[in-house]
DNA sequence: CGGGCCCCCTGGTGGC
DNA sequence: TGCCACCAGGGGGCCC
């Protein structure tokens, strides 16, 4: 489930392989995997740009076509962006094709079509559509931001987490781990917190989004990086999917909940 | 405002 | 071996 890491990590080892590529063609096979804009319009938009720069907006990526507008994409659940010659046949999930001026193709892939491509003219446009909060790895994210984030809501905490107009990027796995490194319990009313407490979690989201990153994403099933490569981070969650478990820093079983409609592994002695 | 539920969707798992 | 219910979840929509 690509989240902020994962996402940053596509970016950035998407580039090289697209950076001063021209689109020479586009394939919609999955009509449905385009959002906003006809397919028809997204190749009048998309043929003959040029590729300059990559952008990241909380789980968006924006890929920038010089002078045009930016191919705007949401990996959800299974979305895979890969690499392939175009003389390789199509992946079973294959939703979308670009076609490069190398010979290469550019491929959205989605076995649970979740995933979504958007178009935007603009850098509002984008904006429009990654329309989330604060970038939890930016300088602008400081321990008042957050507390104000949280501020007189009465959410549960987790929700909070994983509500992207609050924070961007934040999902399943990396809510979890915050809340256990910052030693909080999920179903803490947002609000609640104190001084002390914002700042444990302000540090625990930013260590548990940086080692994901220095990991280069989480891989449990289908997530790979811009090289097909997949993260190694799913070696280093404290908490996620380790339900009954012992707590890495107690021993006392991790536990499961359902917050948000989400599965939740904490440990009830270690967060309160 | 917030909680709960449904939907989109596929593949993996476990029960019988 | 096969069939089937169930589960996983990001995000949007809807109702209460």
């Amino acid at each position: 489930m690509p989240e902020l890491p994962e996402v940053e990590t596509v970016r950035r080892t998407l580039l090289p392989h697209i950076l001063g590529r021209t689109i020479c063609s586009l394939l919609v096979l999955r009509e449905g995997s385009v959002a906003g804009i006809a397919p028809a319009a997204l190749e009048a938009k998309v043929v003959g740009g040029l590729f300059c720069r990559a952008v990241r907006r909380g789980k968006y990526l924006g890929l920038i076509l010089q002078g045009r507008g930016y191919l705007v994409l949401h990996l959800r659940m299974t979305g895979r962006l890969v690499v392939r010659p175009a003389s390789e046949p199509h992946e079973k999930h294959l939703c979308l094709a670009l076609g490069l001026d190398d010979g290469q193709e550019l491929r959205f892939v989605d076995q649970r079509r979740f995933g979504k491509v958007y178009w935007a003219d603009s850098q509002q446009g984008f904006a429009a559509v990654a329309k989330v909060g604060v970038e939890p790895l930016s300088a602008e994210f400081t321990p008042d931001v957050l507390a104000r984030c949280l501020r007189g809501s009465r959410m549960r905490l987790k929700a909070a987490l994983l509500d992207q107009g609050r924070l961007a990027g934040l999902g399943n796995i990396y809510a979890d781990e915050s809340l256990f490194r910052a030693g909080i319990h999920p179903e803490r009313p947002a609000g609640s917190l104190t001084e002390i407490e914002v700042e444990r979690l302000w540090r625990g989201i930013r260590e548990a989004l940086t080692a994901a990153l220095e990991n280069g994403g989480t891989t449990l099933r289908d997530y790979v990086d811009g090289d097909g490569r997949p993260g190694s981070n799913q070696y280093h969650l404290l908490v996620y999917g380790k339900a009954g478990k012992p707590c890495p820093k107690c021993g006392s079983p991790l536990m499961r909940l359902r917050v948000a409609g989400r599965g939740t592994v904490y440990c009830p002695g270690c967060q309160l």
